[in-house]
DNA sequence: CGGGATCCGGATGGATACTG
DNA sequence: CAGTATCCATCCGGATCCCG
């Protein structure tokens, strides 16, 4: 891993896909950027993100959190108060990684029209009839 | 789109999240990487690919490339020779994003080792029966 | 050679009812 | 409040056969 994966001729070797995906994969999941966003500006409740996602379900934002905690991301803490509460947090890591993902946000607020465009494109040709 | 998504005290908001995950989607494939590796070099023919990815079978490189050209990743040129012949390339677009996602894989080697601990560490408490 | 069509299994994601 | 358990729909990816 900490080889380099580029030899002189800036040609990039299949190591470097492997890391990617890997990444990509840990954060790829539909709620996993949403969770990152509200917990990277400090402890979270549960039910405020529950409630601040809008649409994500309780069982997809448990699954989401816990696979984020798995992987260090997100930390979570738990108060043993009566009715109890739990809250979760980025971790620096996750951080850190969100500031990339950003990177790729830069790209397709420049490209994104360019892909629909495209898009539309090949699905019209794709439709139309040999006529 | 073309507005900002952060406001005076950094805050993200949720459009933020679409625009990533809407780029993320599009190659977070298992292939779409390794395809745009090497097709960010210059034309490259299915066949190629086919044997240089290693794994990938017929119907997913061929899915990868319409999905990727249909983004407008990938151009498609088709030679009308007798055995036919077809060949892929990167747009520039695409080259970068790819350079995009390099930011993630310095991310990755930095991080990587840690995240496989953290998971190693969360798994392991898991598996800790209650004594 | 470069695909398209079809079938299939596993993973992913959603809805909801139940629980400490 | 913060989950867990269950059931279900969908999608992704693989294998295979067929076609121009």
């Amino acid at each position: 891993m900490s080889q380099r994966h580029t030899d002189v001729t800036g040609h990039v070797d299949e190591g470097q896909a492997c890391a990617i995906l890997d990444v990509l994969n840990r954060v790829s999941g539909k709620w996993s950027i949403a969770v990152l966003i509200r917990t990277a500006g400090g402890p979270v409740r549960f039910t405020e993100l529950e409630r601040s996602i809008e649409g994500i379900s309780r069982r997809m934002l448990t699954l989401t959190l816990r696979n984020l905690e798995r992987d260090g991301l997100i930390t979570r803490t738990v108060y043993p108060t009566v009715p109890a509460k739990v809250k979760y947090t980025a971790t620096d890591m996750a951080r850190e990684l969100y500031d990339h993902l950003v990177g790729l946000t830069a790209w397709a607020e420049r490209h994104g029209p360019a892909v629909v465009a495209s898009r539309a494109a090949y699905d019209r040709a794709a439709a139309a009839p040999a006529t």
